[in-house]
DNA sequence: TCCATTTACATGCATTTGCATATAACTTGC
DNA sequence: GCAAGTTATATGCAAATGCATGTAAATGGA
């Protein structure tokens, strides 16, 4: 049983609460601009992509948001009963459903983005020289990019 | 509206992808030990401490947690009916509680460090070299000591 | 001192989540 | 080509959460 050393430590409570401010700091600019949590966002996004013009089943957005299984399930629902999304059928795989976004949701994902970003933009400038920015990013990947759970 | 750079973008989208990981990975750690959730560790720790000796309020433990004002009331409610703290009256404000850590909740505690500290150690040392841990802790919390909200 | 304001917490209600499990469709080895 | 195992997704139920608001105690100013 390892031991964390204080550096460990440290930033691992520092991660938390970074990741925590700036969850806090969107959402509330979302929220405030009468616009849906970050996680529509995602979906919208991934969907929104040239490569997903076909569309994309649940598990294959999975791995692309930050939600479990039956968080994407359930995120779907709402999605579609708001008319964000739809979902067919997959002729490949019966078990699955080709989910794509409708212009309504494209339309919302383009008015989410104007508020986000400039949240993110805000994030970052008032907080850290632009050059920190790419040397965290590079940190950070090191520990995203990584095969197990 | 500013609108933030791809290398903001960038790190943004790790950092959350990031934190999500690492949360998930220490709650797996715990469940599958059958210990309690991180939020319960970090509330023991906070009360733990000798500063805490005589009891800290609810709004002195807020800012050190991650959650909202109403989220650390019921989480007291919690451990208070699992006898992990004790509230009494303030004698200085009488609208706040102070509250105190009982000898299960320090038992609690040392249990879930066992298993936490552990998933921390494995999380950084299967992902990154040493030295580069203290660099992100360092860029982390450039992010972190800032004022607003 | 008294009222208006602010601060510290608590809570009703609707929604969301987590967990375990269900269902149905594929896949594999024989 | 079929039983056994696996994969993709959905869902019932209990618990947690977010939001708005409530209550009560402290504070500040005329």
């Amino acid at each position: 049983m390892p031991l964390p050393t204080d550096s460990q430590k440290a930033t691992w409570r520092r991660l938390f609460r970074v990741q925590a401010h700036a969850h806090r700091h969107a959402e509330t600019a979302l929220k405030s601009a009468g616009l849906p949590p970050l996680e529509v966002y995602d979906v919208l996004l991934e969907l929104d992509r040239d490569e997903a013009e076909d569309g994309l089943t649940a598990s294959q957005l999975e791995p692309r948001l930050l939600l479990p299984q039956y968080g994407v399930s359930r995120l779907l629902d709402r999605l579609e009963a708001d008319g964000l999304i739809a979902r067919r059928p997959n002729p490949e795989d019966q078990r699955s459903r080709l989910v794509t976004i409708t212009e309504r949701g494209h339309a919302l994902r383009a008015a989410i983005w104007e508020v986000y970003g400039d949240a993110i933009a805000r994030f970052f400038d008032t907080r850290i020289r632009p050059g920190q920015v790419d040397r965290l990013g590079t940190l950070l990947a090191e520990l995203d990019n990584h095969p197990d759970a």
